[in-house]
DNA sequence: CTGAAAGCGCTTACAG
DNA sequence: CTGAAAGCGCTTACAG
């Protein structure tokens, strides 16, 4: 910027207000300023100023998500991504793996970059080391979990009644065994899932084999062969409820292998790509990815939109409505990317 | 920073050591500072430091990519993240939507903030934008397409070499009237993987038929609809090659809805979810996403693996080699998410 | 409308 | 080993 100065034969502050576009400046100047920074190739530094700036607004935020190439997470990604550029600010994305420690110095390394804000998809954990920095102004968002020990907006989807909707949906086709694999019980949103198919059996006297109920590692074969185990066991289950897209995914894969996917049931919390193309099929546009086959007549479930972008669907096809929990302080530098919906 | 200086007792320049680990400090000193630090819930700011710091790194990059929620880039973020992980170092991740002008605008966002790299996935134009700041020292790589005007370390597919064996496997499963369906002919990639369709008909003595060739627009449902007016059309084409995975996607759904997926073969570049359990089915462990009906014995032709990350398939089926063009200048800031596999 | 000066939070020679 | 001082690239009252 001084050289800019210099070469423009001007003080440093009118290049700033020029750079600024502040309004009170003389047109000549304006263009001799111009024209310095194209040819010197000067690039305002915004870290520069905002360490002078009165508002301190560093003009990015920090998303921190399960997988940034987990499909539901990246189509939140994106939903975040169209709103932030509409404010001309940038998004800093990271994975925490479900492991609190790789959350917490990810969240550290972001509050070291003086992000204006974070939309965290909570790990398991204690999340009270953001209290300060919440009090001292810095935006902060939770979304598919609540965070623990700390007071914050929310938006969640509605885990247990998503997961009822299903398993009623199996047991209306006349299934009684029915297993649930889920993401770990640690985990918020498995633990919600799992509650509401207890719910579900319970409202239909359909009492709970422990055998039944599993949470395989995703991450290394576990679904798969946690599936063939079920299936390939006595007594096994007639219908299958996998309560998150990748558990979903792997079910599928093993379905097909035992070429049981037209006998045994199956449905699934998340929408997965290709839902609508795979066999058994069902009409288009239903949002039940999978269908009963001793069931008729699917249901026709709606689900909730993420982003808006048209005909994308990435909320659970069983979740019929999205909560936002209000902290006592409003979030107000970023709309939510999840739109609301009458319950 | 001032605050821990004032309540441990010591200078600034004992703090920024203790912050900063440089050795020489006493230990009561250190720990005076540590606790002065928590007591305060103090927060290095690495702005702060980058601008005074010698070398001026701000331990950030930037990954401007098509679409974060596109499963093929979106697992290229994910190869990219946990390198940077390795090192520090946090990732700006945004999309340019194939817009040269949302491209330009979003990395020039990146370079005010001083990112010390930059990885582009280009969209058609010109780069030559970026010929300053490459020279000022930011790293810069292009993946999966060559800049424009610019010379840069590039990695790229072999587009050419894996359409022409998408095509070439059809053609061995009896087909002569197969339709192209890719993205807009001004993106490198489509304009690679039209060039190995047609070698691959000239190669075979096919004649080209230009009816059979169209680049929809797959945002608008485009892909759909093209799909359906090939195939309802008269002399319809008996394989479809789409060159791309959102274009697979959109195609496969409309074979499945005119009930055509077991008579019409389909090939796509671009691994996509679920390959693996789609009708017809095929052999697990193959790469080839779909299988030609015609052909009794699919070929085994193995793709090329991003990612560290163990199963995941992400660049093209019929990519049989990934190569690496380097710029005269190398980049050393970050290894890149491709492994580079023999020819 | 313009410029000289102070200062944001930090690091880094430089003396001590 | 420690501290006082200068300065990174910018903005912002404050005079003029």
């Amino acid at each position: 910027m001084r050289d800019v100065a210099a070469l423009a034969g001007v003080s440093l502050s009118t290049v700033s207000r020029v750079v600024n576009g502040s309004p009170p400046v003389r047109a000549d100047l304006a263009e001799r300023v111009q024209s310095a920074v194209e040819m010197l190739g000067y690039r305002h530094d915004l870290a520069a100023r905002n360490l002078r700036s009165a508002d301190r607004l560093s003009a990015s935020i920090g998303l921190v998500i399960e997988d940034v190439s987990n499909p539901f997470f990246s189509a939140i990604h994106r939903g975040v991504e169209d709103v932030t550029r509409t404010r001309s600010v940038l998004t800093f994305a990271g994975s925490s793996d479900e492991q609190p420690d790789r959350e917490r110095e990810l969240t550290e390394a972001l509050l070291a970059r003086r992000v204006d804000g974070l939309i965290i998809v909570p790990a398991p954990g204690n999340h009270s080391y953001l209290a300060r920095d919440a009090a001292a102004g810095v935006g902060l968002v939770f979304i598919d979990r609540p965070p623990q020990f700390l007071d914050a907006d929310t938006v969640l989807s509605d885990n247990v009644g998503g997961a009822r909707a299903a398993v009623s949906h199996l047991v209306a086709g006349g299934h009684r065994r029915i297993a649930f694999l889920g993401d770990q019980p640690q985990i918020f949103t498995a633990a919600e899932r799992l509650r509401g198919y207890r719910e579900a059996l319970a409202e239909h006297g359909i009492r709970e084999d422990p055998a039944l109920i599993d949470h395989p590692a995703f991450r290394a074969g576990g679904v798969e062969a946690r599936t063939r185990a079920l299936l390939e066991g006595d007594d096994p289950p007639t219908a299958l409820f996998t309560a998150q897209n990748l558990i979903t995914l792997g079910a599928l894969k093993t379905l097909h292998e035992l070429d049981l996917h037209r006998s045994v049931a199956h449905v699934g919390f998340d929408d997965i790509p290709l839902a609508d193309v795979l066999e058994p099929d069902f009409a288009a546009g239903e949002i039940a990815p999978f269908h009963a086959p001793r069931n008729s007549s699917p249901s026709r479930e709606k689900g909730t939109e993420t982003s808006g972008r048209p005909g994308r669907r990435t909320v659970a096809s069983f979740a019929p409505a999205m909560t936002i929990v209000r902290a006592p302080r409003r979030c107000a530098w970023v709309s939510c990317p999840f739109t609301e919906r009458p319950a």
